[in-house]
DNA sequence: CGTGCATTTGATAGCTATCAAAGAAGGTGG
DNA sequence: CCACCTTCTTTGATAGCTATCAAATGCACG
């Protein structure tokens, strides 16, 4: 077998991969979409990976299926099949891609829950929960998030506009929910009503919660890209 | 590690699962859908399956999401852990199920795609030739489905109402693209225009097509459930 | 400091959800 | 075998939401 193929790219560079099989993609830095380019000309983002995330690009979609960094970012990839047979000698490594494998699997579910519910405001505070869970940081009793990707990507991610992107944006902002600077930085203020606008909990689970359990314990689907 | 537990299941019955761990289901017949409760009172199909499929269900989302029969069916359940526990001794299986992962994976990703789009007639288009592939039969120059699934559970599915749904079908019977008898049964007439119908080829895909390659070549994104 | 691109804002049209009701389909018991 | 009854499906009218089209503003970069 081969060794991985490293690779860097920058900001909107495609990843190339070999089409001739299917890939297994380990993001070391960066962040990166995985899109798929429609007949008619749009796009739609499979999902969005970080720094540590495993991504398969299965080779029947080979030539609509693209891998584009949002980031400086490196990467090592290999044929699936090489490295699997390399990891037969240890089921260890098996177990993990498998574990893996079926976490993208989650987050691809709950992605379709998004999307199968149609109301833009919910899609919006589902997506930036979820996003505060991958690469926010504490800022005082905010949570920071630097998106990497545009609008138009988090929209074509959503299956929204680029305008209804920020429609919702900037009501979400007039709700004091949230603020923004530049394009890429976001703060968090209340991450309860977020869940709440996102459908997660209902306004009565918010109310007794303020009492018992915390947040992390009445995670409902949130999802990564 | 305990054997692997056997069900039997009627139409709409749930099939119970062991909540204490993740669970590897295989469907040895009948059909069924995976859905999960929304805390609006929603309910949102995650996928259909059918004979011989593998679902996997985890454990976090154990009390919302529900394995439910659509007909008759019989299932072999197992924890994740302990089966693969024992799969270890032997690499192939491992690869088998990942195998199994990843396709539904590449399901799953197919059906954010649909969703990710508007259109009602394409997401409904693109259901039938998922369904046709899967449980199609050849009838004369048409392919015979037995849908299972009621309208409902389609709506669920596509994050459609009923209604809407039952417009589509009524409006893809009057351009005489498909026949429908009683509930469940639904004969396609023309798989290039569903196609297109679908968003999968453009109408000058379809032209060129018909004196060069077969329409699997140019299979699209299309998935089950 | 200007230039190009991304984002924001506004007005309108089209599509789907919702509400309401009629019409089939399949199952049950007489 | 038929009448009934429940449930599912179909059809219709309307309201609400989002896409689309158009234009202005803001941001980042050279």
């Amino acid at each position: 077998m081969e060794m991985g193929e490293f690779h860097r790219a920058g900001r909107s560079q495609e990843i190339m991969l070999d089409a001739r099989s299917d890939q297994l993609v380990f993001l070391a830095d960066g962040a990166t979409k995985l899109v798929i380019q429609m007949p008619d000309g749009g796009e739609q983002v499979l999902s969005f990976h970080f720094a540590g995330d495993m991504v398969h690009v299965p080779q029947r979609a080979g030539d609509r299926l693209r891998l584009v960094a949002l980031d400086d970012c490196r990467t090592i990839s290999f044929s699936t099949n090489d490295f699997l047979d390399v990891a037969e000698d240890d089921p260890k490594v098996l177990r993990t891609i498998l574990a893996r494998a079926l976490m993208a699997l989650q987050h691809s579910r709950n992605k379709a829950i998004r999307l199968g519910r149609k109301a833009a405001h919910e899609r919006i505070a589902d997506f930036l929960l979820a996003m505060a869970d991958r690469i926010g940081v504490r800022d005082g009793t905010d949570i920071r998030i630097e998106l990497p990707m545009s609008r138009r990507d988090i929209g074509h991610s959503l299956g929204l506009t680029i305008e209804t992107v920020s429609r919702q944006f900037t009501e979400l902002r007039d709700s004091h929910l949230i603020a923004t600077s530049g394009r890429s930085l976001v703060w968090l203020h209340d991450l309860d009503k977020l869940s709440v606008r996102a459908g997660h909990v209902s306004d009565k689970e918010i109310e007794s919660k303020n009492c018992a359990t915390s947040n992390k314990d009445l995670a409902s689907p949130t999802m990564v890209g």
